[in-house]
DNA sequence: AACCCGTGGTA
DNA sequence: TTACCAAGGGT
């Protein structure tokens, strides 16, 4: 956060438009009727992860098949996932009924009040414990999910990713102070309607939200940039193949480059594959292409599969020969800055890349040295 | 902490 | 079509 505690708006500023808003607003879902315990944990799990429309229908014949706690404990496994098939996540349908089991077994069948007792029952975590005890009990608890981090970090102009723990603690704070007394039910769920609703991701309806006064992000018109997105996860697979050149006992390696990926690392030469290429072609383009090496007796040793930066690389790993089977002189080397021919005991030596280092405790220091041939 | 878990909707 | 998104929890 650019500062520890940026903005901080006042509550009644905050809840009583969003409160005014999600009584005229409010979609009407079948738990809303009654607020019933049982139908408000069956939601908040359903809802884990997936989208609204698509919750209700099964809720509706969740609701009708297992309308309470003792008819979902009495109910097989194989019924309880029949009745999940399709939503996806099938431990959620599974912890479901561990602990239904749990409370007709040890709570008299009584669902818990407290949020500790929630907290302990299998697939009810620190969302779903502090969503029922305000939805269905009406209690303050801070009940933060992606919604509510998005409103927030837009309305408070958080600067940083909202999963990292300082900002978590922050927007979780906030949201418990933000909540007027005795409107945690309303309040909680109408923070999480107005992101699923108004404060959308990537089109948010700033005109008609009952937040846009008091939103810094709004006034500073950076909505867009917040939240900061997290780190990126998303990698891009690639297949790369590689190949351990031996010649009387001794493995050929080479000095990467000083700049770019893996500078003054050493490896074996091999490269990307490219198009239809099988790793083989692969594996003797390259070489030829940074060394000069016309090499043969390819034999596949292994995947090694590894990540880096943003790549998902499976590495095609083989070992492989030259015609004139002695240690020599590369006839040309334009991707690396030196090389050398060494014993594979002596491998420990040099640095390699991950997947390089992968490949060589996996093979070259075992008893089977399968490039020894 | 990073990864896995499943599926459908949206731009 | 790809990439991202969605009321998280368990390990």
């Amino acid at each position: 956060m650019k500062q520890l505690y940026p903005a901080v708006v006042d509550q009644q500023s905050f809840s009583r438009p969003l409160l005014d808003w999600f009584a005229d607003h409010a979609r009407d879902l079948p738990w809303r009727r009654t607020y019933d315990p049982y139908q408000v944990w069956i939601s908040e799990v359903m809802l884990q992860q997936t989208q609204m429309d698509r919750a209700v229908g099964y809720f509706q014949r969740w609701t009708s098949k297992f309308p309470d706690v003792h008819a979902l404990a009495a109910a097989s496994e194989d019924t309880v996932l029949a009745a999940w098939e399709g939503l996806g996540y099938y431990t959620r349908a599974r912890n479901l009924l561990r602990a239904a089991r749990f409370v007709v077994d040890n709570l008299s069948g009584i669902l818990p009040r407290d949020h500790a007792t929630w907290l302990s029952l299998p697939g009810v975590g620190p969302y779903t414990a502090a969503a029922v005890c305000a939805i269905a009990y009406n209690q303050p608890h801070a009940v933060v999910d992606a919604n509510v981090s998005r409103v927030l970090a837009r309305v408070l102009d958080l600067d940083t990713p909202v999963k990292e723990r300082a900002a978590a603690s922050f927007i979780a704070k906030q949201a418990l102070t933000l909540t007027p007394p005795g409107q945690a039910r309303n309040f909680s769920q109408a923070l999480m309607e107005l992101g699923a609703l108004v404060c959308l991701p990537r089109r948010p309806r700033c005109s008609s939200c009952p937040l846009h006064d008091v939103c810094e992000a709004r006034r500073l018109d950076i909505v867009l940039e917040r939240p900061v997105p997290a780190k990126a996860v998303t990698f891009i697979p690639i297949d790369v193949a590689t190949g351990v050149l031996m010649a009387r006992g001794l493995i050929y390696i080479q000095k990467r480059p000083a700049t770019g990926v893996w500078a003054g690392l050493w490896e074996f030469p091999g490269g990307t594959i490219e198009g239809t290429e099988t790793p083989e072609q692969t594996l003797v383009r390259e070489y030829l292409e940074e060394t000069g090496f016309v090499i043969n007796n390819l034999r596949k040793l292994m995947v090694v599969r590894h990540g880096y930066t943003k790549y998902r690389v499976a590495l095609h790993c083989y070992c492989c020969r030259l015609t004139d089977d002695r240690p020599q002189p590369p006839p040309i080397l334009t991707a690396a800055q030196e090389y050398r021919w060494v014993r594979p005991e002596t491998l420990d030596q040099f640095a390699f890349p991950a997947g390089h280092r992968k490949l060589i405790d996996l093979t070259l220091t075992t008893r089977e040295m399968p490039c020894r041939g």
